[in-house]
DNA sequence: GCTTGACTTTGAGTATGCTCTAAGTTGTAG
DNA sequence: CTACAACTTAGAGCATACTCAAAGTCAAGC
């Protein structure tokens, strides 16, 4: 498929999938006869994945860091899996911190609702 | 207190606090007769609010704007709370997301787990 | 009274993650 | 065969949230 379906299926837009590109967070990306991209479903696991993490937290940079090892082969998949799982501690540990504020913030509204009488 | 201290309490560096004076997030710093900041107990309480606004995803300049509703008096309270269930509303969700974004990171690890034998 | 150190201001610089522009190429439709 | 839409690249520009630099002020200690 060509950057446009691509940008429609993953919710990206091409400039920034060219971008992703250009920085390594994509790589391998198939070209036609014109030079255009022809992207695989593959490509389209591969950035769900590239979202999920970035969706929680984590920089493009670590992301490309995780890219490179992926690109190293069957030979980085421990490390690989230890990365993830220091990425899951630190988005418990987010979730964790955040559940508090929702609460603190709860507590506000409580307070103002017995300061307005209308 | 002076700006160092204040720093220290807030653990926020003293060029960002005089960043966040200058956006209109902190307002009214008292000052001593030599024109240096002199922070109250009461900054602190603001100060950690905004920081629990920040840490939960708000911008600066939608902090700003709940800090010029502050700022306009007592009248403003039902719109502040309005504007607070709102952004609760939004961290819940973003929670939620989180947390599903958890859960497959959990299921991948997994799956590697099934891969890698040694 | 002069040095020292912490403060002050204005404005410039930086990192991240896009987002867009300009100039050019390619493939299909009329 | 030419117009046109969609692609290509390199590189500039932008928004957010800092972060720092330069130049100056001020109070306390020697």
């Amino acid at each position: 498929m060509n950057i446009q379906e691509f940008a429609e299926l993953t919710q990206i837009s091409a400039h920034t999938i060219r971008y992703y590109e250009k920085i390594g967070l994509l790589r391998n990306i198939n070209r036609n006869s014109s030079g255009h991209r022809a992207f695989t479903k593959n490509d389209i696991v591969w950035t769900d994945f590239i979202k999920r993490l970035k969706d929680t937290g984590m920089s493009l940079q670590d992301i490309r860091r995780y890219a490179d090892l992926r690109e190293e082969g069957e030979h980085t998949a421990k490390l690989r899996m230890q990365l993830l799982q220091a990425h899951t501690k630190i988005l418990e540990e987010r979730i964790a911190i955040e559940t508090l504020h929702l609460q603190k913030l709860k507590e506000k509204i409580k307070f103002y609702d017995t300061l307005i009488i209308d």
